[in-house]
DNA sequence: GAACATATCTTAACATTGTCAAGATGCATA
DNA sequence: TATGCATCTTGACAATGTTAAGATATGTTC
């Protein structure tokens, strides 16, 4: 009650939060295809209009999602390599720290990466929030290869985007369906990033 | 004219395919957030109500769009393979395949794996279409480790899943936006893709 | 060739949506 | 206490997805 609804004041408190709280469960839901800023508001105790004195349209709604969502996977990523000092066994931490985040924040995941069909990455919030998020990874790379970085730029950026190509393919699969449409459903889902990981991580250069 | 507009005659002739076209290009236009059925309809030079006779719904004509999709990709993959007989080539030609195809078919590309924010893999034209469209990198795999399907075959998919994610990664990230916002872009997509596959396939395994 | 069944298309309508303009209400500050 | 600002509501608008009922062409059967 005093979560999802209105409280008795005429000016709601804090409505903003509330809309994204309930932004969320709306997806959840009814996925992102079914989500409607009238029955965010609606579900918020609010008049259809009220959203409209935080959030300029139903798209900033969206990226303030995903910048709770950028936040999230930050933290997580964070405590991910703070758990080794080796940079090899940190890689690995940070790779499933990411998949896992998407399987166990699907919404999030989507709203972040896929939102409305929008092009949420020119709101500057969402692209500063995804910049901390991705820090870890090249932080961490760095430290694989303190040369790279100097001679060859290109080749670093090249060893960033392989590792994030590698976790964010494995995490889209997964949340856009294919994967858990597929058989391979078998295994679950954990088992197979380390699997994954393992196999792909484990031989040479990470 | 011909192309995009009616024809003089009550029955269209072949209004099913020109929808399937025109959705595309309005796509291209104005983005799969800013599709409409009725503006398909209005360009095909039919009533709102005309598509309903060839698509169950708006999702079902993107559903159609996925399918021509996954054909074309599968076409493409085919196309990949049989350039090379060594399976080591041949694995890095059917990823770089996959990976332009998302860039220079982003429309497509985003239909298939995004849709409309719809669950378009419970439809089993699409299931199927996409299973061909993978096939080509499975037998690839089967070429690679003759023994591998055979005792354990949860690391056979394993190795069918670590190739598909790192290379459906990579396009998702281009496609979706965050790899060109950010200043990776200074790299052309396709040397980015011959380095990254250079680095993730070349170790051992692949 | 005429009659008829069927596929294809149109018009008209419905509930819903995103969004905006104008007005009401409460809060804070002078 | 009076004034101004942030917040919320009501009411409206055009647009959308979808359906029902009716019109028109096409092809098949006699």
């Amino acid at each position: 009650m005093a979560e999802t609804g209105r409280t008795d004041k005429y000016h709601h408190g804090d409505l903003r939060q509330t809309l994204m709280n309930n932004c969320l469960k709306l997806i959840e839901d009814k996925g992102v295809s079914g989500f409607t800023l009238r029955e965010v508001a609606r579900i918020s105790g609010v008049s259809a209009a009220a959203p409209y004195h935080h959030f300029r349209n139903k798209t900033e709604l969206l990226a303030a999602v995903a910048v709770m969502g950028f936040k999230m996977l930050d933290e997580a990523q964070r405590k991910a390599s703070q758990q080794f000092s080796n940079p090899g066994h940190k890689l690995k931490a940070l790779g499933k720290s990411y998949v896992m985040f998407a399987v166990n924040h699907k919404v999030y995941f989507h709203v972040m990466f896929r939102a409305n069909n929008e092009p949420l990455w020119e709101n500057a919030q969402v692209m500063n929030a995804a910049k901390h998020a991705l820090s870890h990874l090249e932080n961490t790379i760095r430290e694989l290869y303190p040369e790279a970085e100097k001679g060859n730029s290109s080749h670093f950026q090249a060893a960033v985007l392989t590792c994030w190509s590698m976790v964010h393919g494995l995490a889209s699969l997964w949340v856009d369906g294919p994967l858990r449409a597929a058989e391979s459903g078998k295994l679950e889902i954990e088992k197979l990033i380390d699997l994954i990981l393992g196999q792909a991580m484990t031989h040479r250069s990470f």
